[in-house]
DNA sequence: ATAAAAAATGGTAGCGCTACCTTATGCGGA
DNA sequence: TCCGCATAAGGTAGCGCTACCATTTTTTAT
């Protein structure tokens, strides 16, 4: 009963033996470099903890070997994934790409992993998902959320894994928040047609989530302290944006105020909607309707008339979600909440006086 | 020396004592229902393997003590994770955003999570990230590559996970392909160009990846076939594509060969650029140049002229193809190749007779 | 020189689950 | 009655790694 020592009297028919199927394992590794594997588990994860030349045995080995070690049995026995866990409310929206691909390109070379999920603007799929990726143990989240629930925060929070909420920064952040202030966007949109000599400004929006009534809000603030303010020029709809109802929302909206004179569109999709409905209806564009829109996608700065909107850190939010996860993961002081602010790009299509 | 069953002797200690965090475990609900842990594994598992009455008070124990399983001791254990990988060339491109949500759509429900690579175009990276996502022992891959390197297909062939790749139809397939023949659809386009009245019908196209290339060669054919083939007429980069380059290809192009009356852009961005530049520049769209473009976005339908298209089954081939490694995974029998196909949208722009 | 602290290595015991096999139980047919 | 066969349950032994502690070696302080 003493054949215990695998691997050297079954030269071969362990791969086909073993349940794991064949890959070399961290013992393999110690039996070759002729140290303990745990030995080989420090060289690998620590280096500086082992001597010079073990490590480089140890490194023979690997090379030797092509051992990679098993991600999965790491994260069983350390309680850790190498896993970031992103949610997004929406997997089309160009802004959320714009996220992810700041999230990735700061993730590289770092070993983590980014698994997705979608949350369709909801609270309650949210919640579901929060869940399910904590059952993962991440090494850290990322919510794109919208205001999460009670017990969303709550799962979080006891979670012991770093959370950082990106998008917004009106609300307590669960650990770390990262984006600008919707409110004030909407606002500064709003006062940029006010100051471009615009009176009857309207307001589309679509999907209506909560960084949408934000905006909202700062642009009834705007047109409030304007004494411009009239519930006549909002026109929304829950119905998810789309360039198509950019130009339904304004058809809309001109038949019912047909003295309204510029219009600040929830974001630019429906702002490049807006602009062809105008083409379309022959409405001059600054002239008879001075158009702004909100995250400055790229195509904004070549349209015809080029349009107005407000630039939106979105790559950069993504980039400094990650640079908070690394420094908090490497347990230094990490801001609680970083406003990445905004930037006004004011272009033909709110210029009035050409 | 018997302290062995733990949990009696030690109601609350154990949250504290044990690694792996406090949460419940199988054993815990094993306990709980009074039977043994492999048997709550099974009722989980595999429901019918158990009879109805221990499947109740199992089910009624999982429920009292909020139990989750664990999915990385799971994988670990059955070397299998409940991850499916999915990899593209590009997370910002609004095409595979759309792949990547007919791929999470359809994987609802299902327990299986995303994980995310961004390949960059480049079939090294995509060798490298087959490798590392190999090494988490994903229930299956989804890859949107390029043309895969050797080593990268025999790393696949070998790994015994299912493998859709997606987007073309255009080689053998490693396993599963899903897509469209881009050859086709860029022959097509240009056909349609020509039955339009246009002759000298120029072809923009950037990045110029693998797919491309295989829509210019489309273009080509077509050109040839009506005996209208001239190099001149192609303008291409290796730069990303966007809006803003599609204007300034278009002008570039013009430049060269002023005598073109129509364009075949490589994919929508191009187009939308490239109808914002003529009427920047007062040509008439369709009457003085035809545009068509590729994929038929959204805003296709509503620019101003309407944008002619090609219609690519993004979404469906998201699903398709987790549809199709459902059916693997469940041992049904599936096709090796599934071509979706694509369709002509002709709109407004390259309808010369208004 | 000696004690104390630090650095380098190893042994053991899991992490929480499931593959694989064995053992009980029920049922029909000879 | 007994055998065979299906069904249902349990026992055992890992999956491949790392936390935790024990042990050995080296360094530093006194």
């Amino acid at each position: 009963m003493n054949e215990l020592k695998k691997g050297e009297n079954e030269p071969e028919a362990r791969k086909s033996n073993r349940r794991g199927g064949g890959r070399p394992t961290i013992a393999d590794v110690a039996r070759l470099a002729d140290v303990a594997a745990i030995t080989v588990s420090r060289a690998l994860r620590h280096p500086s903890r082992v001597s010079a030349e073990l490590r480089t045995k140890i490194d023979d080995a690997v090379a030797q070997l092509g051992y990679v070690p098993d991600p999965i049995a790491r994260a069983l026995a350390s309680a850790r994934s190498d896993v970031v866990g992103v949610l997004v409310p929406s997997l089309t929206n160009v802004v959320f790409a714009d996220v992810v691909k700041g999230i990735y390109d700061q993730l590289r070379g770092s070993s983590l992993q980014i698994q997705m999920g979608n949350t369709h603007y909801s609270a309650l799929e949210e919640e579901r998902l929060v869940s399910v990726f904590l059952s993962q143990k991440p090494s850290a989240l990322i919510v794109a959320g919208i205001d999460p629930t009670t017990a969303t925060r709550k799962m979080l929070a006891n979670s012991g894994c770093p959370v950082v909420q990106i998008m917004e920064t009106s609300y307590d952040p669960i650990d770390m928040l990262v984006g600008f202030s919707h409110f004030d966007g909407g606002r500064e949109a709003t006062r940029h047609l006010i100051d471009s000599g615009y009176r009857r400004i309207g307001f589309i929006g679509a999907r209506m989530d909560p960084r949408t009534q934000r905006r909202l809000a700062g642009y009834r603030r705007a047109m409030e302290d304007a004494d411009l303010f009239d519930p006549a020029l909002i026109t929304t709809t829950p119905t998810p944006s789309s360039v198509t109802l950019g130009g339904q929302l304004l058809a809309d909206a001109l038949g019912r105020t047909p003295d309204m004179d510029a219009i600040f569109c929830n974001n630019d999709d429906l702002a490049l909607g807006a602009l062809f409905e105008c083409k379309r209806s022959s409405i001059q564009v600054p002239q008879r309707l001075g158009i702004c829109g909100f995250n400055d996608l790229e195509m904004m700065a070549v349209a015809f008339p080029t349009l107005s909107s407000i630039r939106t850190p979105r790559y950069a939010i993504g980039q400094r979600a990650v640079q908070l996860l690394q420094e908090r993961l490497a347990d230094k002081k990490v801001d609680t909440i970083t406003d990445l602010g905004f930037e006004l790009r004011p272009r033909e299509s709110t210029n009035r006086i050409v």
